[in-house]
DNA sequence: CATATGTCCTGAGAGC
DNA sequence: TGCTCTCAGGACATAT
């Protein structure tokens, strides 16, 4: 989203608006006319990112903060439906003239922040970045943890920026439990997990996000993702592992979440993952 | 402090 | 066909 952000820096915010919208309306802070007045004539001078939160940086040291959650959009065209626009900024001097928030479910929120300090006070839970993880850095924090890693890795204030689908893949990747307790973890298990987390994000955002079968994720410019095609367990229940092309990916429920999983490839100890550290098996089938 | 649960929301799909 | 029910999961508030 960030990425797709990059050709409305340097525009200038002529006016935000709540289109008209069935449902209900967006949590904007502060309310439509104040957080209006304040953007107006407003210069974007960059756009940046805090964990999942989008940051739009305005020439007055001001910031437009938006959440998308589940199923919000930041888009630059025109949205999929007029049905779920929440919000839309109306800008000029450069080559698109609105920037919209779509959001079909509405989990998402919008904030105006005021300054580094509000910045702060938003962001200062959050933990380390997804792609700038180290081992040392997840091990030093949740060494004592009795959590699964899997429920912790979708804490923000341990890893800030990853999700429920990517929590999946980077454990595959990483070929660790997501079941297993943190504090059981070994070091050569934190080193998988951090390298994983790094390549599977940056596949990801090499295929500009995974568009599932609700066909939800889009980019700024309303295109569809790819990485879904690339996706390694998530939601491939009942398929066979492709790394081991044996055991079928298993689906369980943790804090109210689906893993997918392999339960060969990804045992929490024993001699298949000690293997797997030393030579990632080429497959002698098919 | 660490961890778990409830809450919000809409559309899709199942079951009848 | 149309109704009700369940589920998906982000982050935060509240409970244990």
């Amino acid at each position: 989203m960030r990425r797709g952000l990059a050709p409305v820096i340097g525009s200038r915010i002529e006016a935000v608006e709540r289109p008209p919208c069935r449902r209900r309306p967006i949590a904007v802070s502060p309310r439509i006319d104040a957080f209006d007045r304040r953007c107006r004539n407003r210069i974007i001078t960059q756009i940046g990112r805090r964990g999942k939160r989008v940051m739009i940086y305005l020439h007055d040291a001001q910031i437009i903060a938006i959440e998308p959650r589940m199923t919000g959009l930041v888009l630059l065209a025109d949205p999929p439906t007029e049905d779920h626009l929440r919000l839309r900024l109306r800008l000029s001097g450069g080559p698109h003239h609105e920037l919209l928030f779509w959001d079909r479910r509405g989990l998402g929120t919008v904030r105006l922040l005021s300054g580094e300090e509000s910045v702060r006070a938003i962001t200062s839970r959050l933990g380390i970045d997804a792609l700038a993880v180290t081992p040392g850095g997840l091990r030093d924090r949740l060494r004592h943890s009795r959590r699964a890693v899997k429920v912790a890795l979708l804490d923000q204030t341990v890893v800030a920026g990853i999700g429920n689908l990517y929590a999946a893949e980077i454990l595959f990747v990483a070929g660790v439990d997501p079941r297993a307790r943190c504090d059981r973890l070994s070091q050569s298990q934190w080193d998988r997990i951090a390298s994983a987390t790094r390549l599977v994000l940056q596949e990801a955002i090499h295929y500009e996000g995974s568009t599932l079968a609700d066909g939800t994720y889009r980019n700024a410019l309303n295109r569809q993702g790819s990485y879904q095609n690339h996706h390694r367990v998530y939601g491939r229940q009942g398929e066979r592992c492709p790394r081991c092309r044996e055991a079928p990916i298993r689906r369980i429920v943790q804090a109210q979440r689906s893993t997918f999983f392999c339960a060969v490839c990804q045992r929490k100890t024993g001699i298949h993952a000690l293997l797997r550290t030393v030579a990632p098996s080429p497959s002698t089938r098919g």
